[in-house]
RNA sequence: GGCCCCUUCGUCUAUCGGUUAGGACGCCAGGUUUUCAUCCUGGAAAGAGGAGUUCGAUUCUCCUAGGGGCUGCCA
């Protein structure tokens, strides 16, 4: 297939939120997709009714979009190939399992869900923990191996229940070689009749799978290292469809762990250890139950992508900082890594801080004055920026600019107390008394001035900053820390400015 | 249990047989800063273990150990 256009599908089930382990799978097709010229698609693989939950497409879908990573075609995109809902295609899978039944690559099996739990009971407790219809097994349950082709007919034709299994050979050979993994190989005695198409007259994963990709001219399939195990079965069904020479090249991803402990990261980890797992917030409408989201939680969509890029992936240089068209260009599906990646939540924030500190004061200023207008305060988009400009440095949120600069909307209602302790006393208090009347005299009230009025008080005097500072700030904005506070009172105004000194002057002892 | 995959600093990772094993996050120390943050400098910190191939293995092979995944009429 390397002469074919690259189209690569991200194929979530919508059996609840997307995870963040979801997100990269899906980030990995797209950077590949657009780095090859190709087209990434969305298809929703819900050929288990009873797992279906309400909403979960949505949000699949938002998700994408707030990743920026927004699918060519698919479901709720639109495309030629379609339906992309399994569900929707019900009608196409029948005849394909008819047609390996036909060409003895598979057969009807009649055994009941119950049969099963049976059998497989009875192995446990003979002590083989892991019974599978297998080429030996098969051999003795209700089957069209086993049975009459008479009665096989009659059980079809009365419409007893069925499923169609694949028919594996004996000891047999099946290879493919993973774009990041290399050769993979596994032989058949260590593989089971997988079911092909279900009961319910729904195929299942397997047989939807490569039937879709088939169709849907799918060049290249790039899903999370569980698939590994069946993928031997899905080449197979490839060559029993006869479809081989046109098969999709495979990488299987490593998996997301827990930061702590083992296992793949899951849903649970994240309100047990204090981070979202999930891309936005998710509420479970049966349990009442809400798992916070990236986007939620005040991250950027570019700086949480970036993370994502980077777990399990790498360029090979020192850069670390991408853009979403940056990483497009970089990346590679022979970089990816063979291992699992544990999620470091440090690392995130820290992205997010870079990406923070790469904003323009102006766009900080925007998202700083939405901010504030959630919280019922209106600010200029001047000062705004100004604030965003001076306090961006210390925030990894626009929650923290916020929250950080609280200080410039209202005069302080209370001041640090070990600051008050430590730095606050007559000769503070004469300081602060001084630097009113200068300011005071300031026509043009901007940084500059502040501060040259403020040297000159302190030249003159022969005073060190450390005199007279501190005890300044407390006085201005009730705090020990901060930054300029020339620009500070330069944002804060003149009139407001020498209120809070006054205010200081008044309340402190 | 069986099968498959994996294994470099605490974490994410670089290294295409010869490196003082590099970077980033986090951590520690120092410097800059009135202070905090930023920033700068420095530091601690790794090739799971054992065989083999080779003049030489982190790199190739095998074994062991450890980790992960799968083992459903779920995806």
């Amino acid at each position: 297939m390397s002469n074919a256009k690259v189209r690569v599908r991200f194929a979530p089930s919508p059996t609840g939120p997307l995870h963040m382990g979801g997100v990269r799978t899906a980030l990995y097709n797209y950077l590949f997709a657009k780095q090859q010229g190709g087209d990434f698609i969305l298809r929703i693989e819900d050929t288990d009714q009873t797992r279906f939950v309400p909403g979960a497409e949505e949000y699949i879908i938002e998700s994408l979009k707030w990743c920026g990573i927004t699918p060519d075609e698919g479901q709720g995109f639109g495309g030629n190939y379609g339906p992309y809902r399994q569900s929707e295609r019900k009608a196409m899978y029948r005849q394909y399992a008819e047609q390996l039944v036909a060409d003895g690559h598979a057969y009807y099996a009649f055994d009941s869900a119950e049969d099963l739990d049976r059998v497989r009971q009875m192995a446990k407790d003979a002590g083989s923990p892991n019974w599978q219809y297998n080429h030996i097994t098969r051999n003795s349950m209700k089957n069209s191996l086993t049975l009459s082709q008479n009665e096989v007919e009659k059980k079809l034709e009365a419409g007893e229940p069925y499923v169609v299994r694949i028919k594996l050979n004996r000891n047999e050979e099946v290879k493919f070689e993973d774009i990041v993994r290399g050769w993979v190989s596994v032989n058949t005695n260590n593989m089971d009749d997988k079911v092909l198409f279900k009961s319910d007259g729904m195929p299942t994963y397997h047989l939807a799978n490569i039937v879709d990709d088939h169709l849907m001219e799918i060049s290249h399939v790039i899903r999370g290292e569980e698939w590994l195990p069946s993928a031997p079965l899905h080449v197979l069904l490839y060559r029993y469809l006869g479809w081989e020479d046109t098969m999709p090249q495979f990488a299987h991803l490593p998996l997301l762990l827990k930061p702590d402990g083992n296992g793949k990261l899951s849903k649970r980890d994240g309100d047990r250890l204090g981070f979202p797992v999930f891309p936005l917030e998710w509420h479970n409408q049966e349990s009442g139950e809400v798992f916070s989201g990236y986007r939620e939680n005040g991250y950027f969509p570019d700086a949480f992508i970036n993370m994502l890029a980077f777990l399990g992936w790498n360029p090979g240089t020192a850069q670390e900082l991408f853009s979403l068209d940056e990483l497009v260009a970089a990346f590679s599906l022979k970089k990816v890594n063979k291992a699992g990646a544990r999620y470091d939540h440090d690392k995130t924030r820290w992205f997010n801080q870079q990406y923070l500190r790469h904003k323009s004061d102006a766009e900080l200023g925007k998202l700083l004055q939405a901010e504030a207008s959630e919280q019922d305060v209106e600010v200029s988009l001047e000062k705004a920026e100004g604030i965003a400009a001076l306090m961006k440095e210390r925030a990894y949120f626009i929650k923290d600019l916020w929250e950080d600069s609280q200080f410039f909307f209202a005069a302080p209602q209370e001041y640090d107390e070990k600051t008050l302790r430590k730095k606050w006393n007559e000769e503070a208090r004469s300081h602060v008394a001084e630097l009113q009347k200068r300011f005071e005299a300031i026509s043009d009230f901007n940084t500059e001035n502040i501060e040259e009025a403020f040297k000159a008080y302190l030249s003159e005097n022969e005073l060190g900053f450390g005199k007279v500072g501190p005890g300044f700030r407390l006085a201005v904005t009730g705090m020990g820390m901060g930054p300029s506070m020339f620009e500070i009172c330069a944002i804060l105004g003149k009139e407001e400015t020498l209120s809070r000194l006054n205010q200081a002057l008044e309340q402190l002892p």
